[in-house]
DNA sequence: ACCCAGGGTCATA
DNA sequence: TATGACCATGGG
């Protein structure tokens, strides 16, 4: 099996199906995409908590929503006086192109210029609303991709996004293709994986570097000086 | 007390 | 194109 192929699976094998995004709606999953901008997701949750408890988080809502009362529904996601810009921009351009219905009808490259147009929206924001609220085959490139596959020996972090996203698709398309064990059309296969693959990739993270002592296998920690060049074996 | 977190924008060279 | 400053709370 090639080598993306090969993490996929064990990762998948060490935490099984992520089921991502953490979200009941398309929409909060748009929501929780701006406020996680370098920003734990524990964080997030009592952001979203607050916006629910207030029957705020409606796109309608967030659109008209005075700045000050938004920042302080905000406040434990830090930088809240620039995501409550960010996420009451968001909701404005959300509606005025006409919501959910009228934004799936665009190509996913239409629909991506179009929401990095939104101010704070950039390039990894844009792939998650892409990928988990829309369901485009999209890779999603963070931190913790360029870390564990820089030390892994299979790229070497620095590149561009947009490299490193077609790098991804690419590679991982490519792989799927030599499997026969599909029957889903390649596009529906696409963004299974993507969906998963990103989502196992944070796990990861969350799982691995966070501990204490930390596990001296640690590739992802950006204070974790280990080197594993060989985490794939099965 | 220090480091990190599922980034992005803007000013500067 | 590529750095650097800035945004700011919460948990380890």
């Amino acid at each position: 099996m090639s080598a993306y192929l090969r993490v996929f699976r064990t990762l998948l094998d060490r935490y099984g199906p992520q089921r991502w995004w953490p979200g009941e709606t398309p929409f909060e999953v748009m929501v929780g995409a701006v406020l996680t901008q370098n920003t734990a997701w524990t964080n997030v949750e009592k952001c979203i908590a607050n916006l629910k408890a207030a029957h705020w988080l409606e796109p309608d809502r967030l659109a008209t929503a005075p700045l000050p009362r938004l920042a302080a529904y905000l406040r434990p996601v830090g930088y809240f006086n620039v995501k409550a810009e960010r996420l009451r921009s968001y909701c404005q351009w959300y509606i005025e192109r006409g919501g959910y219905s009228a934004l799936a009808r665009l190509d996913t490259a239409a629909l991506r210029s179009e929401l990095l147009d939104v101010k704070g929206v950039g390039a990894e924001t844009a792939d998650d609303i892409l990928l988990y609220a829309f369901g485009r085959p999209v890779f999603v490139i963070d931190a913790y991709t360029r870390r564990l596959f820089g030390r892994l020996g299979l790229v070497r972090g620095d590149e561009s996004y947009e490299t490193l996203r077609a790098h991804f698709e690419t590679s991982v398309v490519r792989e799927l293709a030599r499997e026969s064990a599909f029957a889903e059309d390649p596009e529906t296969r696409a963004v299974a994986v993507f969906n998963e693959y990103h989502a196992l990739v944070v796990i990861h993270a969350k799982d691995i570097c966070r501990k204490k002592p930390r596990c001296p296998q640690c590739v992802l920690s950006a204070s974790c000086p280990a080197q594993l060049r060989t985490p794939t074996r099965t």
